[in-house]
DNA sequence: GCTATATTTCGTTTATTGTCGAAATGAGGA
DNA sequence: TCCTCATTTCGACAATAAACGAAATATAGC
């Protein structure tokens, strides 16, 4: 029970459901993600903490970069059945539209390191 | 994108989730969810709002009681889907497990009209 | 109309959450 | 080693949410 509600609860924050829907195109740096959202890294690393607890998200140490990416492993039941349902919705937002789009189009190197 | 956030948020609360598995028992009325919760009629009613608002159930008045039961109609995207899901969740919750007792077992003259 | 019962609404209090900036951690390169 | 950059952790604050009791609303039956 505790684990489904944090599963919801992780859900339920309309910036955690914008970082999911940037997942479902490519793994993504925390600082790709921050540049997107437009919120302090400390506020991202967070909600990506949220997102890891609740089985949504995997990070990955690549130098001194940390990738996230969906989880695909379907070890997680609750995410594991949730997220194809929201890879279904909000085809037409145009928030995660427009994020989908920096997500598709810029590089990392140009989003970071400036 | 806020109507979703709404639906998940809507989820993340224990007694809430409570609520829904009871539902799939059986209609019930205010006093008898609030008998099985243990909670202030109050609090009962303002999370049975949260759940209408969702589109989780629906109400019916009966005479001077409001029986609350899931939405069938499966007319709110999100609510349809999710609810499916939620059916074949926490079999083994004990929690979940005493309050579909209780809703089996008791009518409803016995756990309000007391 | 009056009373009793079921439910909702309102106001308040306490707990949780989203956000930030600053400080701490860790890895790469000069 | 020292400096820089990416990320996480910490502490504070404002906003949101869950809980209650009391008051308001609605219905049934006398």
């Amino acid at each position: 029970m505790r684990n489904l509600t944090k599963v919801f609860k992780s859900l339920s924050d309309g910036n955690r459901i914008r970082i999911l829907k940037m997942l479902e195109i490519r793994p993504l740096c925390v600082c790709e993600i921050t540049a997107v959202l437009e919120l302090a890294t400390s506020t991202v690393s967070k909600h990506l903490s949220i997102l890891r607890d609740a089985g949504f998200i995997m990070d990955e140490k690549v130098g001194k970069w940390v990738n996230y990416r969906l989880n695909q492993s379907r070890t997680d039941i609750y995410a594991g059945q949730l997220m194809p349902l929201l890879a279904k919705w909000l085809p037409n937002d145009e928030t995660i539209r427009k994020d989908v789009e920096k997500v598709s189009s810029v590089d990392r190197d140009a989003i970071c390191g400036a």
